[in-house]
DNA sequence: GTCTATATCATGATAGAC
DNA sequence: GTCTATCATGATATAGAC
């Protein structure tokens, strides 16, 4: 009874066929552009085999999501613990709590082989996802880490406002889904190197350059006199 | 014969309309989610109008993002210009940069009456948007402006690697369209004051002061010793 | 558990009267 | 230019044999 609670049942050879050939088809074509036909096509499975596994379409969707999101989150959550127990209650620096935060997703890109950079990129593209659904999915398995987060941001760094703060974690996040959606549009803009795309060092290097830089960065001027007064 | 080149052929009051019907639609439910039954519905047209004057829904859907797109570059463009003509050959403050590349999009999501806000959001969806032809026309509508504001941030930057440089742009874009395409789950993330949710000033300053940080972020060290050898 | 066959419905597009 | 009626197709979901 108690196991039972937590317990995730453990997925069979044609459910997680499913799962691998949805998370390419939906991060090719979207959601509403992915048909069942095609999906159970290239998963080599019965057409109705989704509806018995999962019970419909949008029922796969979260499941798509939930695979691999409850895992990114718990190693986020993991991370930060860590951190926070060698720094023995100190406030921990800014860069270290980016690094942890980028870490688990950034190592997805590298992933080929077991699908995780479809995952990557499809999760890149959820965020801004229309159906409410998905969204409200992803933010109820988001919820956990982003609030460790923001406590963590907020002792790193007390001098920022908290308003200021909740924008520039939005930014972040925005960057992170951004790259992680469009990682192989970067060389449209030309000049980069190829081999840097997929690799996640590289990547979680220069993305916490850029980041950690503007999190720290100077309070933006009051605009308007009017307003302040 | 000269002037029918560039003459873009007045909308007449169906096609607008349709057009804003579909910037609304789109963003709420996206593009294959959106049926023309209901978007000429929500129209007030028949049903065949879409194809009368758009010629398939396709069509419509780049009509949409040329309609405001085409625009807005030019309008990013002329202020580039009009700093350039001003700074009289030296190169720019990379701030000024920053702020006139955002400045445009960003007055779209304070004008809720005649739809830009709608598209905004459509826009900053669109960029992580799976369907190829889409992305080639918005690829190509802001070819012109992308150009132009390279050179000018290697002329503003130039200690900056341009592979660095081209990272950054793409973290700088990715922060626009998420902040355009999510602007109204800011809120969940809980704390901020939701009324500079839609403040093209706030969001300007706001967003200006961590990407003009960022750009000029110090290069992220060399990682792995035996690659750089 | 798996598969075939099918029910039911919604879609984009068009033909042709007005 | 606008409308009605309709076509051909493809969608999700399910019933029932194996």
């Amino acid at each position: 009874m108690q196991a039972s609670l937590r317990a995730v049942k453990p997925l069979n050879d044609t459910q997680i066929r499913i799962l691998d050939a949805a998370e390419e088809l939906f991060m090719l074509h979207g959601f509403e552009g992915t048909s069942m036909r095609l999906l159970t096509t290239k998963a080599g499975v019965n057409l109705a085999a989704v509806n018995y596994h999962f019970g419909s379409k949008d029922a796969l969707i979260e499941a798509v999501f939930r695979r691999r999101l409850d895992a990114i989150n718990a190693e986020r959550i993991a991370e930060l613990d860590r951190l926070e127990r060698d720094a023995q209650g100190k406030a921990l620096p800014p860069d270290a709590i980016v690094r942890a935060f980028l870490g688990a997703s950034l190592r997805m890109v590298e992933d080929e082989k077991s699908g995780g950079r479809n995952f990557a990129r499809l999760l890149g593209r959820a965020y801004s996802e229309p159906s409410k659904p998905i969204r409200l999915v992803i933010g109820q398995l988001y919820a956990g880490a982003m609030e460790r987060y923001k406590a963590a941001f907020e002792r790193a760094l007390p001098q920022l406002p908290k308003d200021e703060l909740i924008w520039r974690l939005h930014f972040m996040f925005g960057t992170l889904a951004y790259t992680l959606a469009a990682t192989d549009t970067v060389h449209l803009i030309a000049g980069c190197k190829p081999e840097d795309r997929y690799d996640a060092h590289v990547l979680e290097d220069r993305l916490a350059a850029f980041l950690t830089t503007g999190l720290l960065a100077p309070l933006p001027g009051v605009r308007d006199i009017k307003k302040a007064a």
